[in-house]
DNA sequence: TTAATTACTACTAAAAGGGTAGTATTAGTA
DNA sequence: TACTAATACTACCCTTTTAGTAGTAATTAA
């Protein structure tokens, strides 16, 4: 039940895109190195967020990535579900017809709440949350310094 | 985001096991046919099961397994845990220590949250609920039998 | 025209997933 | 005491996924 790095790498590349909404592109290198990832990587995982209009880019010199939404109407389910390819625990849930016994089995009902509630759990979250705690979390930050 | 095998199969074994509580003990052959999952690869995940103190095993001949408590005193979370070996999503999570940036890491809350609501889901359903599930299923099954 | 950027394709090493196989140990029973 | 049916333990193996790396092509601002 473990995420990959393809959704925590994910989420860290929108949420900077987030940050810098309605001011223009970053590059990918920017990303990759202020949040220290590979950034051969990161343009692999800019794919499938485009693919799922969540994110445009601008080629050429100059060029770089954007949300193409607000950061409101994004959620991290968005990205989860874009960079892992489903939500779902267990194969049967999204898709009924990869087991015989869907029908009367207990032990899938168990499956599918917990589907439900990490969609939930996941759509509940949107990047400008995300981003107003960051600003939190920076402040509280700064406050500290100060008080050396 | 997937379950692996080891944890669906589990939860079955356990419900099996959970049917016959105080009937006296069930090879897993037995369990292996019901269920058209390979013996020898249920006789490798009832290793943890009885590590996490879920059940025990009578050897020899009319050997077999029972649960080490009462149904309703086993949970899917001990399930899941037991076989996968965490519930988190993320290994900062259950492990601040694996990552320098868990201080100020605001997608970091998200995946704290999903780990809680996930384990408050599979904590909330225990072997007696799943039970009772699969009866009622067993007895609407039963009656549109007897409606043709 | 050049330099900086994204786009695309191929490859790879390591780990995890999902088992199989064989032997050892235990214990009820004839 | 054998025999047999069960669990216990150890080792191995194939396939898929993960987490990248590498190189080249296409695009475009300056």
């Amino acid at each position: 039940m473990r995420l990959s790095t393809r959704s925590r790498y994910g989420a860290r590349i929108m949420l900077r895109l987030a940050q810098n909404y309605n001011k223009g592109p970053i590059f990918l290198k920017e990303i990759a190195q202020n949040e220290d990832i590979s950034e051969k990587y990161l343009s692999q995982l800019v794919i499938p967020l485009k693919a799922h209009g969540l994110l445009f880019a601008l080629r050429g010199a100059q060029g770089g990535y954007q949300l193409s939404k607000s950061p409101s109407k994004i959620t991290v389910k968005d990205i989860v579900q874009a960079l892992e390819g489903h939500l779902s625990p267990v194969e049967c849930v999204e898709n009924p017809s990869a087991c015989s016994k869907v029908e009367n089995c207990s032990v899938r009902d168990v499956w599918e709440t917990l589907y439900e509630k990490i969609a939930e759990t996941l759509e509940s979250v949107s990047l400008e949350d995300l981003l107003e705690s960051k600003e939190m979390k920076e402040q509280l930050t700064g406050i500290k310094i100060c008080e050396k």
